[in-house]
DNA sequence: CCGTAGCGGTCAGTTTGTGTCCGCTACTGC
DNA sequence: GCAGTAGCGGACACAAACTGACCGCTACGG
């Protein structure tokens, strides 16, 4: 049998029993010699057990706040909120759900009976919508070391492959240089929000493509975003100009609608009241036949303002259309 | 450091997440060969911990109930996953952001300064996908009240007003008496599928509309669900028949386009692979025109199959393009 | 009846664990 | 402040274990 492993449980049984345990007396208990329970528990500490000891006399070893002594103290809401933001984790955000699971698991242990109670009984299925498989998995290793380098104020250099759909460039891009400045989760996926020192621009790039490099650079001090706002920065992104590999196609109309009904049904895109029933609206997508069938949906009567291209696009989709009426 | 005795801890740690695990991905997740799983497998068993495994095809290892398991500890990623599960929670689910902020903080106290370095760095911003700010509120109590009476199989008696859309109903409806089967999210809403006892069928409740009555009734015997699996019969629910106040238009087409490309594209709806560039597609939306909208995207050539609304809506489509295509 | 997947034996090479010995430091009580 | 206690940790040599590779075997499901 590995004396070594179980042993190294059954150290954390005995800590757990009783309040403090002078060495010599573990050392007869587990069989070994003083040393070697020194060195288990140095084990156990390396492993993150915050075992406290005390020298001279009556000093011993103690197993400390954070695997078991205080029931962590959670009112029903937080308890809930723990529940529901782990089983649905995986909902928002791909890859993580089986780390997910098992720190419910660990926090239920640390928790009064009571709770754990509530926490078993609430049992919650979250519904991917569909398309979610494709999403790209997101290393929880790779999320914390750009999110350190954004806490750090860190220059990032990261690789960055262009995306298979781009125009192969002759030769391997150079790495990006950045300062990274904010981690953003939007429609589960994952966008680092940086300024690309290169380009002298702010630049949002998606985390599962991104290969940093070592070492991090020099510290920064940031700068403020466009509108002060990450989220509605973020948002815009994706409706607004042309990003890197975002919305390639966007354009204008105008409708027949009012433009508290447009953006009622809009998620994204920029909604502009030109009258009680007439409003302008600039959406992006990512092409063209697209974008016109995405702004067929609001049942009204569209007047394109451009680009010419919008235009062909309904045209192409008027004849295709045609066609599925036909029986 | 000791690889066995932490290799220990992490395979239980993964064991207690997820029922069954094949010994190839065990293996992979502890960076050890597959014999090296198999003896700690048996070391555990030594120690008292009950694993199951089952061989053939869909084998692997489970934890059996009921063993008391030592203190476990956050690893790196449950620590990643705890932080940015509850600073997204919102994303998924509305109303319990607050109390969620509140439970990281609390779990922040009970980690290993290290982790706590870590989730202190990792600052995630979830960005709403637009529209959700009108998705309902739902109270925590609300929530633990119905997964309660699911966990406890009692029967649930609750008001439900019908939607405001509908026709108003002559007098107050009578509280519904169902036998509830599941909690459930999707796009950031919950819904309770019951069996409705009055109706003898199953339902999908919003559960933002339920008002629940006391007492609960006695004990049931769960049902099967037709299917089986929740998450397909609640997918199924808002893209084929008519569910309550969901996807009241519902159309199917044949388009010239690999399944894959389809589904990839596709949130909602179900893909059926016809031939290598041909697939059936059965969609639901709130209207004839947003439905036949929605099709146009997929840059392809549609056939409608059914129903006739869906063609008149392509052939009023299509008037309207060409009308848009005009300069 | 075949493929998958868990089971377990053997073996060699290497890593780790262990006890012993020893000097050091922190705390307590006298 | 001085002794005694108890935890800390380096060094070292020997023994034990762990690990991966390779093997054939057994259930199970289709």
């Amino acid at each position: 049998m590995p004396t070594a492993s179980s042993r190294l449980l059954a150290l954390l049984s005995l800590l757990q029993a009783r309040r403090d345990w002078p060495g010599a007396v573990l050392a007869e208990r587990l069989g070994v010699s003083p040393r070697t329970v020194r060195r288990d528990v140095d084990r156990l500490r390396e492993l993150g057990y915050p075992v406290a000891s005390a020298k001279g006399p009556d000093g011993g070893y103690r197993l400390g706040a954070g695997s078991a002594l205080p029931p962590l103290l959670f009112d029903d809401e937080q308890a809930v909120a723990l529940t529901v933001a782990l089983q649905t984790a995986a909902t928002s955000v791909t890859g993580i759900e089986e780390a997910a699971a098992r720190a419910l698991t660990t926090v239920r242990q640390v928790m009064p009976a009571r709770l754990r109670h509530r926490v078993d009984a609430l049992r919650v299925v979250a519904v991917q919508r569909a398309g979610a498989a494709t999403k790209p998995r997101v290393e929880p290793a790779l999320l914390m070391a750009l999110s350190a380098a954004v806490h750090a104020r860190e220059e990032l250099r990261f690789d960055y492959p262009p995306a298979p759909t781009a125009a192969p460039a002759d030769g391997v891009p150079p790495p990006r240089r950045t300062q990274p400045h904010h981690l953003v989760t939007w429609g589960g996926r994952w966008y680092l929000v940086a300024w690309d020192l290169d380009r002298a621009d702010w630049r949002t790039f998606r985390v599962d493509r991104i290969r940093p490099r070592t070492p991090t650079g020099p510290r920064f001090t940031p700068r403020e975003l466009p509108g002060g706002d990450v989220a509605a920065y973020v948002a815009g992104r994706f409706t607004g100009a042309t990003g890197p590999g975002d919305w390639p196609c966007r354009g204008e109309v105008i409708l027949d609608l009012p433009a508290r009904t447009v953006s009622a049904w809009t998620r994204d895109g920029v909604v502009e009241e030109l009258g009680p029933d007439r409003c302008r609206l600039v959406l992006g997508a990512w092409s063209w036949p697209g974008l016109a069938a995405v702004l067929g949906r609001y049942d009204a009567d569209i007047e394109v303002v451009g680009p010419p291209e919008l235009r062909e696009a309904f045209a192409h989709l008027a004849r295709r259309y045609t066609a599925a009426a036909q029986p």
